[in-house]
DNA sequence: AATGAATGAGGATTCATTCAT
DNA sequence: TATGAATGAATCCTCATTCAT
């Protein structure tokens, strides 16, 4: 389920209509053109990187005229800005579902946050782009979607924690094992994920020794057993 | 010692001089010359980012006119595709340093190569920049750049498993260990490292904590007590 | 009093009722919303001259949509053209007032013309703005203010020099001291009148030195006596 | 004699060549290319006003690609800032000249000044337009050449007035006299100059109209005869 | 009559690269 | 080899005006 899926830019159904001979609102039409233009936009990241993402590109891609764009976004690096927040969001909601249905089980849950990640990467391509090039091209943009993630992740490590599961304690620490474990999920996407320009899932060895690296360094009660 | 001090373009003293008139050969000249546009590329990119290093800035900057830029290079792109490679060696070449001088224990190894990076990016404060900038502006250079560490990081973890240090063996995990590793270090400092737009060590519990980590996730026989 | 005093879009009590329901007849309305147009538009070129008077500005002002502005307008020109004209007339009505309550006397009632002109634009200090874009903003209103204006000084002239108090006669060179008279106005005002963003009196001597130069110059019998 | 004619980019004759092979030293076809922008940006305003003056039309105008513009200029605005000011000099130099040529005697000079003005226009036809769209165009141009005359000016009513010619004497009344002064010339420069588009000697009882008034207003002994 | 989203023709500016000198 | 003026394609953004609702 991509961007698009999940947030269509026509809805599935409107039951409740007021005026059966105006089927669309001035406003729905109005989110719908600015959906267009956004969905636009993050094709046009995902294939031509944030440089190539021209304002010629989006609005043509939306299927509009160049002076709309600016009837819903600012300026061009507004919109491209917001976008990082916006998918981190979604990143966020969907790696708490599939911890929600995970064991419960500290290691469990980690597992399901890595997985998470990796299967909402998949399922959104253009991501992928984002985050590697939205550091640069959206500082600010970059900045937030991380501050989210850090903010959701130093949470969990922090429940964990409490719950006596780790071998760090203090919010120092685990600060920096967030880090860690943010660090690896990107570094480890960026390098198994991606072949001939799709999004993959990694052999499962890689998902395995993470996991095996992180039970060691990050749980306790759980060294000794090295991996065969 | 920054990068221009380890690559002097008017190099400490010429000893053999076969021409007392002419004491600078013409292809002496041509590097000096190539030398000083890489120095004042490397500064722009350090002060404006990839896309603030405008030719007009890098010649300037190598005092310099613009067409004597194509002289060296081929292209503005074929010379940021270079600087992240070339200062990728560097480091190497630091870190390995580094580790000579620690003691003769894996542990102690693993902290030299984190504390060496850190200590040369302050050294280098340009690479900052270049290190988050790199993957969208010069892709090629940037993968070459990882190529080289993860290379040079592979054949150190290799080694530490040879001598049986290491609770992972296969070089398929060892690949996945050295992504953590390496993406550890490079959101570690991005995240401890800049203060105020200068490069600065980050507060001893940051190393502290990675240690923990990767002591416990890495080595063998090393883990059992958890951190205080 | 300024211009939106003098023309109020809501007027001050409508007496006569037909429909009691419905205070404001459709025509009734219209023209308060003209009105309330034309006072944005003033408004918008006073604070941001012609070239900033938008569109958007002005119908934002005025509280109505973009659209709404065609049904009052034929364009953005066709409004801007017409606010100089509309409001020369106002400041040929002023000038009467203050001449009619001037002294029986030629030189007074000059005086009279001057200070009235300068009363009026402290009161409507948007017009500055117009007098001094308008001739490249809208040169057709522009000239249209100029006529009126001349037209009326003319006939002020052409009637003293009937009572003989002139050193001109022929309507030729009557012509030309109009414009002497007239572009004095606008250039003392222009230099001693703005101070500050804002329109102020201009300190005494001005306008007894512009005395001094018209009584030499203009009236008969009035010489001989150079001022301290 | 045309502003294109008093600063010919090319030069009619370079006496010392260093170089016969390169008759253009570099610097010297810069200039010619500065200088064929200026004429064309001259010619631009002249034929379209300063809001028809694009870069577009001046670079064509001036055989030169757009970016070669910037070579020259900081800004389109930057080059109509300085049009202004360049004439304003030349003008002063103009009426000078003139000025030297007519009889000794302070009325004779007056008019000179009024004569010189009305030429250097009819020579440099663009300038009409620039002074009546120069205030909104190019506020800082503008002020600058007001301030370039009135100082001038007020030089030259000083110097009348230590000579004990005038009817005013503090130069707080000569700042009056000269404001009325130049907007006199300005004012009727504007409406007896100008026919089908063409700048054009106003007819002779303009200037004679013109002289009575002021000889009445502002020279002393001078009055008594009326004009008939 | 009112609305305001959509239009699209411009306009200023940037900058990597070339090439005659 | 060095120069730096010239190039011109490409880009973002503005805004008067239209028109379906």
């Amino acid at each position: 389920m991509s961007y698009a899926e999940r947030n269509p830019a026509t809805p599935p159904q409107s039951t409740a209509v007021p005026h059966p001979k105006r089927r669309l609102t001035r406003a729905r039409k109005g989110e719908i053109t600015r959906a267009k233009i956004m969905a636009a936009a993050i094709e046009a990241v995902g294939k031509h990187g944030f440089a190539g993402a021209t304002i010629a590109r989006i609005a043509d891609g939306a299927g509009v005229a160049h002076g709309t764009f600016y009837t819903y976004f600012d300026s061009r690096q507004a919109l491209l800005e917001q976008m990082l927040p916006d998918i981190s969001v979604e990143l966020l909601n969907h790696i708490r579902d599939v911890v929600l249905k995970a064991p419960d089980d500290p290691i469990a849950r980690e597992r399901a946050r890595m997985e998470g990640f990796l299967e909402f990467l998949r399922d959104t391509p253009h991501l992928f782009t984002m985050l590697h090039e939205g550091e640069s091209h959206t500082r600010e943009g970059f900045r937030r979607h991380v501050e989210l993630q850090t903010d959701s992740y130093l949470s969990a490590l922090q429940h964990e924690a409490r719950l006596g599961h780790l071998r760090f304690e203090s919010t120092n620490q685990l600060h920096v094992v967030c880090r860690i474990l943010m660090a690896s999920r990107d570094y480890i996407s960026a390098h198994y994920c991606m072949r001939d320009g799709k999004v993959v899932a990694p052999p499962p060895h890689v998902v395995d020794s993470y996991m095996t690296f992180v039970v060691g360094g990050l749980f306790k009660n759980a060294g000794g057993n090295p991996p065969e």
